[in-house]
DNA sequence: AAATAAATAGGAAATAAATCCTATTTTTCT
DNA sequence: AGAAAAATAGGATTTATTTCCTATTTATTT
């Protein structure tokens, strides 16, 4: 069981952990801002106010957390968090990296300018079909290199200029650049060093897997 | 998240398997025993009901269950349990991948070749000092291209051939090959095509973070 | 088979959660 | 530092859940 202490705090550190206050997280819901408003936790006459099943269900949806995520925020303890719970990391372009005193002198990001990157971990595996290539052998320098592994989805939209995983109906897997698709043809942009393109008919295609992550 | 059937089902299923009806389990959770009812669980508008998280809080608490108990009872019968919770991808290597049928003809993993690879979620996420860089610019091609996001770790140990961020004491932030590093020197390796190497004495360089993931 | 108890259907009333609203405080941006 | 936006407090109103109630159905007991 749990308390009502516990749901109000599993759904602050749920709104915290996505990047959100409880009023954001309960906007970005579709419920009203000041739903969670820490002022209506308690009436005025003293009685606890317990969010609906509803309600918890719709901000789990949003943040593509599980029930199982959000008992762990109810168990956890304020000491003990660690950052993995955020989901996010901070994250800076390497135009300003250089520029001003973004990072302390171990290496810590400091200051103002950190936007928050949505590091992989449960928004991505809605893909449920993600599969891992580890690189084996020089082929793909200095694209990717042996040890490497690639972190692929069939089912992620590609676009031009997106490195992708083919399987031809001959069966050979290629890990190349796709430069454009027609109805017709695919061609493809080979990431050895010299950078030839290829071009394959659409019928001896299987499936292009979308390269997403590299691991280094 | 959970939808409203799974709400329901989940009561059902406790209330059955402590030995109750519906209406049995909330007349001992305190509640009034026609407050699961069937009837009720739509409107006569056709609108969902949802429970309160006070009544579910009352139902676990009669029957010892815990939420984790709860969840598994929404989930049973469901074959089709997310890979997400799992926290790793199937993985096999490019040299294999080409081989046998290690994959279904729209691009899911078949077979028993795969190995098991972590993805980043919590268990890389130990590292608290993680940031990302997004990649302006093309002067890293063909290793990084623009809107590439590298997630560095300033804590994570180095080694010759790790993609490095820099920083120098001028306050650079440089992203390189790391080729050697002694006591005095750090040399380093240009990831554009030509390949230079630069070196750089230990007492220039601020910190080195290693790059761990790549976006792509 | 009949009697009794429990469960359930479903409407009305009471209570509670969410929404709407105004005002203030806090945070972010310029 | 000042302006703007977001968050929050808290009251009033609306909507939703639970309780109360009556009637019927189903299950259990005799």
């Amino acid at each position: 069981m749990f308390s009502h202490d516990d749901m109000w705090r599993a759904i602050d550190r749920l709104a915290d952990s996505h990047g959100y206050s409880p009023s954001g997280l309960a906007k970005k819901a579709g419920l009203d801002p000041t739903t969670f408003n820490k002022s209506k936790r308690i009436s005025s006459d003293g009685k606890p106010r317990w969010p609906s099943t509803e309600s918890l269900s719709k901000i789990l949806a949003v943040t593509g957390a599980t029930m199982s995520d959000f008992i762990a925020l109810i168990g956890q303890d304020d000491d003990n968090v660690p950052r993995s719970g955020r989901q996010t990391i901070p994250m800076i372009n390497t135009a300003m990296a250089g520029k001003s005193t973004h990072f302390s002198t171990d290496g810590h990001p400091i200051g103002n300018s950190w936007d928050d990157f949505n590091f992989p971990g449960l928004s991505s595996l809605h893909d449920e079909n993600l599969f891992a290539l580890e690189i084996i052998g020089h082929a793909l320098m200095p694209a990717y290199r042996e040890g490497d592994v690639l972190v692929a989805s069939p089912q992620a939209h590609v676009r031009r200029g997106d490195r992708v995983v083919v399987r031809t109906r001959h069966g050979d897997i290629l890990i190349h650049e796709l430069r454009r698709q027609t109805a017709n043809r695919v061609e493809l942009r080979m990431l050895g060093p010299d950078g030839n393109s290829v071009s394959l008919p659409v019928d001896d295609i299987s499936w292009i897997a979308r390269i997403i992550w590299v691991s280094q």
